[in-house]
DNA sequence: CTGAAAGCGCTTACAG
DNA sequence: CTGAAAGCGCTTACAG
């Protein structure tokens, strides 16, 4: 005899008053109840998931889908750990737990969505790298899976998002080089059709246009996330007939190869080419110069995907009552060396 | 009506040949199959993993454990997933699912794998960042769960591991150094137990007494394995009364802390200390200058750690036959700029 | 080759 | 407050 059977029978008592024993149902005499807490402590026992979930139809965990593509995951580990940690600490609230579910990079990310969604592995999902046109959006709405996406997507669909705030950033980004006499300002942005390219490009249209600077798609350079992507960026750069005088790297991992790729051709970052990258690592004050560049605290991210997921899971709603969220997440400027010079 | 009942009923068959069909058996006639497959198609049939679970026993999928400490997720991103791609390659022969379960920072690492056995989320598990006692061993063994450890632990057992060749790394480099006229080297190691420390600093001695040179405790730096760890490593080296001409850097993102420690102390990295870190990862040729370091495919030891897990789980160790497992993986040596100089 | 039935470990109406 | 029973969706001996 195992499971509930066994610890029923230890105590004499039904399986049904151990089961509502253990999920703290009201209608349990208090004695009887502290009987069954000791019991399955002692016994270690511990409820099959399994078995719950199939009588209850919920799993009692949530998914992270994960893309090893370039464009995302060159981020550092902490980037996603860091809101992983955000996302445990709301769902142990809950008794939830998050599993990752890393998408294999042979492997087409929408087939294998499907292939988990059908696996029923999780009662929800945290999607990230979003797509300019993400198809996996339409197939959780078909597929009736709460879910949240970590960044916006063009396709159409009013499930719940958080992304950063690239205009903030772009808008913050341009003001700061311009103030300094910038007028030629290049931009490396991912060549994949990941959104947040997007994003970020036409606010930094815009915000050129505030300043009356006209758009040069010359001065835009498409090119891998990562520090190959940013040694290409620095090669284009110097490349050009008018060579501009700073530039915005979508990623502060492009940094390393972009401050490399200047060196080798005998120019200074910071001093000949001013630098403002996006996302705030550890690395970043640890160049030379120390990178200006946006922070965000990763984990308040984390916390407002879980909060905002569970509140679009019917289960969980009236505890979350916030609806549909859509939220832009702010982010902090933070001042290095890489932009002082001034442009003369 | 739904899952295999709905698709018996829609054949007019009993579920129990439905099952049999779709699961492979081959007591079912080949039109019955075709019939059979082709209705699931159509009508988007995919078997509830809890029911198959209950019934089996067996989830069909694989865990693996990571912590977000900072020893171990220093490393960029792409090293644990250069990992589970080369896990997924071997799993996915065998229709087993890949799931990561990341240890919030908060929590205990050997109580949450607790809670992740007792769920039964999985049928065998993958840990990682190893410690020099690792309680979780035990917890498996005792669970009967089989599992697989990416690096060593002294906690005793005779569970499967796979780990890489520290010795190996110290000793060529040490090799290096001293064939360039070095004869004080520091070392930069782990503040944490975390395993690795231990082994590497004992290659690291070994490796001095071969070229009879004296171990000088002084010159092992504990620090963390992270850019802030390296910085920190500079400034410990500069401070010693006999500065070393040489240091080894356990950690490839310290590299990036200690030349801007060093550079702020006027000292070039390369030429005034050679300087020879651990893992190579992208960034490593793009620093000035460029570090000599370690090479590993993540993808083969993904593929060694996912067949080493299948040969010890009952069910696949007739297909991989290799038994227990225990293996130092090899490291191929990356020849950079940053140990170039010849002491003088 | 196929069907009918048992049973994996739970939770939850339903009676009492 | 507790017990007996049904049933979640499967797979698999067992009969035929």
């Amino acid at each position: 005899m195992k499971g509930i059977r066994r610890l029923a029978e230890h105590l004499s008592i039904s399986i049904g008053t151990v089961s509502r024993a253990l999920n703290g149902r009201p209608d349990v005499n208090e004695a009887t109840r502290r009987r069954v807490l000791d019991a399955a402590a002692e016994l270690g026992y511990v409820p099959n998931q399994a078995g719950r979930t199939l009588r209850q139809g919920t799993t009692n965990a949530v998914g992270f889908m994960m893309e090893a593509g370039a464009d995302t995951s060159g981020n550092p580990d902490n980037f996603f750990f860091g809101v992983f940690d955000g996302v445990q600490a709301v769902l142990s609230r809950h008794q939830l737990d998050l599993v990752v579910l890393p998408c294999a990079t042979d492997e087409d990310p929408t087939e294998y969505l499907r292939r988990m969604i059908a696996r029923r592995l999780v009662d929800a999902l945290i999607i990230s790298a979003t797509h300019r046109k993400d198809p996996r959006v339409e197939l959780l709405n078909k597929a009736h899976v709460p879910f949240i996406a970590l960044g916006r997507t063009g396709t159409p669909s009013d499930h719940p998002w958080i992304d950063l705030d690239f205009e903030g950033v772009a808008n913050r980004a341009v003001d700061r080089l311009v103030a300094k006499g910038h007028r030629s300002i290049a931009v490396a942005v991912p060549s994949s059709d990941i959104n947040l390219g997007v994003i970020f490009l036409q606010a930094y249209k815009e915000a050129l246009a505030r300043h009356g600077i006209a758009f040069d798609q010359s001065l835009v350079i498409y090119t891998s996330s990562s520090e190959q992507g940013g040694y290409q960026a620095a090669h284009e750069l110097i490349g050009m007939a008018q060579r501009p005088t700073a530039i915005l790297l979508v990623y502060e991992l492009m940094a390393i190869g972009f401050y490399r790729g200047l060196r080798d051709a005998g120019l200074n970052p910071g001093q000949d080419v001013a630098v403002i990258a996006f996302r705030e690592s550890p690395l970043s004050r640890f160049l030379s110069p120390a990178l200006t560049c946006f922070r965000v605290s990763l984990r308040d991210v984390g916390i407002g995907l879980g909060e905002s997921l569970l509140a679009s899971m019917p289960a969980y709603a009236d505890i979350y009552p916030q609806g549909i969220v859509r939220r832009v997440w702010p982010m902090e400027l933070v001042e290095g060396d890489s932009d002082n010079a001034r442009s003369s």
